[in-house]
RNA sequence: CGGGGCGUAGCGCAGCCUGGUAGCGCGCCUGCUUUGGGAGCAGGAUGUCGGAGGUUCAAAUCCUCUCGCCCCGACCA
């Protein structure tokens, strides 16, 4: 294609909205530009990364044997009133009526609507396994739209949905999915792993998330190089580290602490570190008052909490009072007969904590022994844990959700009725899984994990051009030869962009630089004369001085063997 | 939804505190020169100062309301 007949509208300054460097560069280079809060328009250069992305996508879902279809975006409510999830989900659902005053949604995921498909046309078990999957846009108000393209309120999604005979057939899909995403991310050229994921609402047995890290992301997840732990810390597990020294000599004594309350206080009054204290919470259930106790170093994981006991809030300074009779600085784990969530970070040891008593704290407290607890892992990791499985060193990274996949089982075909007859006539609910891809968080994760202080520098297999042909001056000679190179691998099957605008080289140069595809091709007065043009690799910078047909051949030969 | 910031020319910004005919750089248009890393000179065009209401002889500037965008947090099916 030629620039001048191309819409790229780079910029020279960074417009004063964009933070995140992928939305920095994509706007900088003219890929995207903004309608509104989460809501963005695909330039030519955009669309075709994005275009770029489906294919690599499309290939990998067709050979595990999925099969493309397309469902609407706007959706009639019953069938999500069907599942509970119209009165579920909030406001983050875009709900509009018809003109009949029907209400309607915009499809924020399509679970409710490929499962009411299967349930009309699914009856024999003779008709599974199936894989259906389509890439649409799907709707999401979302709170926080943000960091340009990464979370938008309105967005394509690959997204598939297996369907199987019971849950082995699901286990097979599932890791078919695995498998082909491996495929997918590292063909797009990104860095990524592959972790544990809270299934949230979405329901079912297991789920996995598929993370480009990069410090743009929105989330946090723990890895273990020595075993391959990965983990969201929204669920990741950690073995906090022991206490640094063996106290057992201590002696169960209440030790006056006047106006000392937090920890800290406290650790510096004693001169304990605070490995050596119970942190304890007093928490409303739905079952009235309770204690979340934690070691002094750790901190709460209101998540894990809440899996574990449904909703709770923190309680009232009043209620507190109420409760044990004591100030929120004086509360121990010991004393009183209030049911006890324990993070396992206190399961050995001896320990200090409030004495339930005004001005004091309690020395020489043995869990199991002072106090009974229901033991579980509530602590939010930190880089210092181990890894829960095999003790070895952690590390915390941020990273960007590119691809989930989840365990569905039987959550929508039940209340969907998708049932089928298996080989005795037997109604069984067809068991479900469900995987989705955001291509945009693909390209947005391409450019944080590739570009330089000049631009992009695009994956090869994404990137919206192979090759960008640059001729530097405007003389007949070096636009001919130009012409003639940007022919010759157009005809070969190469992607190729040739800069054909009339303005000054360094204008080219950086907007090549900027833009970032892969190759530049550039064609000056003073080597041509020697016969020669330049071939620049993007990613590197290095630059071979070949002959035309050299270059040809070297860029279409290098493309060739790609694929 | 809570906290913070910002809306002035296509883009980046100054002006606002202390009210008095709206500015700078880049870009854009014309001409000449220049031509391998965002050229130089000369000339030129461009604004409902986000919107509404109020105070005032006079509002970009002060007051009230409102809309939008960004950032932090909560949320994220």
């Amino acid at each position: 294609m030629r620039f001048s007949k191309t819409f790229i509208p780079t910029l020279r300054e960074t417009p004063a909205e964009a933070e995140a460097i992928s939305h920095i560069l994509m706007l900088r280079a003219g890929y995207i530009r903004q309608l509104a809060a989460g809501l963005y328009i695909y330039l030519p250069l955009g669309w075709r990364v994005i275009d770029r992305i489906n294919r690599i996508i499309r290939q990998e879902m067709d050979a595990i044997g999925a099969q493309e279809i397309t469902m609407p975006a706007l959706h009639p409510a019953e069938i999500w009133q069907a599942t509970g999830r119209w009165s579920e989900i909030g406001e983050e659902m875009f709900r509009l009526k018809d003109r009949g005053r029907r209400d309607m949604c915009l499809g924020m995921t399509h679970e409710e609507i490929i499962t009411w498909l299967a349930s009309m046309e699914i009856r024999s078990y003779r008709d599974l396994p199936q894989v259906w999957y389509q890439i649409q846009t799907k709707f999401r108000d979302e709170a926080r739209p943000k960091s340009g393209v990464l979370r938008t309120r309105e967005f394509l999604m690959k997204d598939s949905y297996s369907f199987d005979r019971d849950e082995q057939g699901l286990e097979e899909s599932y890791q078919r999915h695995v498998d082909a995403y491996h495929r997918i991310f590292s063909r797009c050229g990104l860095k990524f792993y592959q972790v544990q994921s809270d299934p949230g609402m979405m329901g079912g047995a297991g789920a996995h998330e598929f993370m480009a890290p990069s410090p743009a992301g929105e989330d946090t997840i723990v890895l273990c190089d020595s075993c391959g732990y990965a983990a969201n810390t929204e669920l990741a597990r950690s073995t906090p580290r022991p206490q640094p020294e063996d106290h057992s000599d201590w002696d169960l004594e209440d030790i006056p602490t006047p106006e000392k309350r937090t920890v800290e206080e406290v650790s510096e009054f004693l001169n304990a570190p605070a490995e050596y204290f119970i942190k304890s919470l007093v928490l409303i259930g739905r079952d009235g008052p309770f204690l979340a106790l934690i070691r002094g170093d750790q901190e709460l994981h209101e998540k894990k909490l809440m899996r574990i006991v449904g909703g709770f809030r923190q309680a009232e300074r009043e209620e507190i009072r109420e409760i044990l009779g004591v100030e929120a600085g004086f509360i121990g784990p010991h004393n009183n007969s209030l049911r006890k969530i324990a993070d396992i970070s206190i399961r050995q040891g001896v320990y200090i904590s409030g004495a339930n008593r005004e001005g004091f704290h309690t020395r020489g407290i043995r869990p199991s022994v002072h106090f009974d607890a229901e033991w579980h892992d509530i602590h939010v990791v930190k880089e210092e844990d181990r890894c829960p499985e095999c003790g070895g060193d952690i590390r915390i990274e941020r990273a960007i959700e590119v691809g989930n996949i989840f365990k569905l089982g039987t959550k929508y075909s039940v209340p969907l009725r998708a049932f089928y007859l298996d080989e005795k006539g037997r109604e069984v609910p067809i068991v479900m899984g469900s995987y989705g891809i955001g291509p945009a968080r693909i390209a947005a994760a391409a450019i944080e994990q590739n570009h330089d202080d000049d631009g992009i520098i695009w994956p090869e297999s994404i990137a919206p051009f192979d090759v960008e042909v640059l001729p530097v001056t405007e003389d007949t000679d070096v636009m001919e030869t130009s012409e003639e190179i940007y022919t010759t691998l157009r005809d070969r099957g190469i992607e190729v962009l040739i800069d054909d605008r009339d303005v000054r080289a360094g204008v080219k140069f950086k907007d090549a630089d900027l833009i970032g595809i892969p190759y530049q091709i550039i064609i000056g007065k003073k080597t041509l004369k020697e016969g020669l043009v330049e071939l620049k690799q993007r990613r590197t910078g290095k630059v071979e001085r070949l002959t035309s047909s050299e270059a040809i051949e070297r860029v279409s030969s290098h493309y060739k063997a790609r694929g």
